[in-house]
DNA sequence: ATTTATTTTTAGACTAGTCTAAATTTTATT
DNA sequence: AATAAAATTTAGACTAGTCTAAAAATAAAT
């Protein structure tokens, strides 16, 4: 049986390595799961000895194939949690986070296939982060960070770097949601500010701001 | 902070105690909780000093008033998620009651409000229980075991006893579910079991199965 | 190439929850 | 009332997960 918190090491992991590819370090963990690089290394030897990760001392932490699964199904939970959290309760894309990390950890393969179903198989989750399907294939998307748009051009804002509900609801209260077209009017090279036209209206945004927002090119 | 051991003990000693008004035995929790007696023992100690329950060594237990409006908000989390599963995700009532388990732990007051009302405010979960509202009140339905029913009579199936899947599938492959109007034909007091009309059909049931299934007279 | 700083691991302790086996208390039976 | 049986509690041990403080290894700086 894999604990609770045996899943939630392994997400960690697998975000904190690109996707599961790269060798992650014990204070990397140790900040991300707020704990202590000691508690780190006691995880990491069992997820090693149950074969969900591969560890030698000093050198880092990589996730096995099978430990690269468990996360992906741990994505794919959270993040359909999310999804209904928002098209279903009513929850807005800054409160579904603290839920869905509880929500992702219920164990029924029926439960989390049905859910899909109900969402009529989203490809996305309310942050535009791609939700993998049973197989535990993803749709990437193609998208840029605002902060390399080209000044001129015009997109679609289809995600978010940065999901923490203060970035969330400064989006909010700016009227930028995924669907938002946008429009790159200048880009000030004293501090990296982005002015950006949405619809009739023109903001700057601050260099923080164009990093973390994905957009994709529109069509014309 | 309430742990998920915690709560399932409390929701445990609320049903022994008949919703929470008897003092239940150390052994009775042991049964229900699939643990053995030492562990209840410790466990109601600590139940105890964190004012769920009054303890007296050798006494057995009891819920204090914080300790069963626990129960009963767990029991309302249990419910709306067994309504949700049978409703929007065609789990049938068999099934709903493992998963229900898991999801009656996740703690938020927005998702279970919100829920709530994307469910239309159920008072009944899909066994017939009763679902108590947010401030913990339930709506009583009058009912009696099938045992107890008037020969001549007919009436309603409004619920059952045993929720087990194998009396749930029992009462599946003979037709019987929430909403069935029965008849009773005849009861055989060699065997206590029971002959019911259902439709144009005619059955005999045991009395194991005419003890757990819940009846309400229908007015005619 | 040493020394210093940083990262990581070990050693030992703590809490929550569980178990077995023994001791104690309560209840039932003679 | 004494004894036997059943229920309950205690004592001590174990696992999962965590922590602090000290030791060891690696990386950085002189
Ligand atoms: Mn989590
Ligand atoms: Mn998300
Ligand atoms: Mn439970
Ligand atoms: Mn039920």
């Amino acid at each position: 049986m894999i604990t609770l918190t045996e899943e939630n090491y392994i997400k960690a992991i697998y975000h904190l390595g690109s996707n599961g590819n790269e060798s992650v370090n014990t204070n990397a963990i140790a900040e991300a799961m707020q704990t202590k690089a000691s508690s780190v290394t006691d995880m990491v030897k069992k997820l090693s000895e149950k074969n969900y990760a591969d560890y030698k001392k000093y050198q880092g932490v990589t996730l096995t194939e099978r430990g690269r699964q468990v996360a992906v199904s741990i994505i794919r939970k959270h993040r359909l949690w999310e999804v209904f959290l928002v098209e279903k309760l009513n929850f807005s894309w800054d409160e579904v986070h603290e839920v869905a990390e509880h929500l992702e950890h219920i164990k029924s393969e029926k439960l989390i296939n049905q859910l899909d179903a109900f969402l009529e198989f989203p490809k996305h989750d309310p942050h535009g982060d791609p939700i993998p399907d049973k197989e535990g294939k993803f749709q990437h998307i193609e998208k840029i960070i605002l902060a390399k748009a080209d000044v001129g051009s015009v997109y679609k804002c289809v995600g978010v770097d940065d999901s923490s509900s203060s970035f969330l609801k400064y989006l909010d209260s700016n009227k930028i949601a995924l669907g938002t077209v946008i429009s790159v009017l200048h880009k000030e090279p004293y501090d990296n500010s982005v002015k950006i036209a949405l619809g009739d209206t023109a903001i700057v945004v601050s260099q923080n701001v164009a990093k973390n927002l994905y957009l994709k090119k529109v069509e014309s």
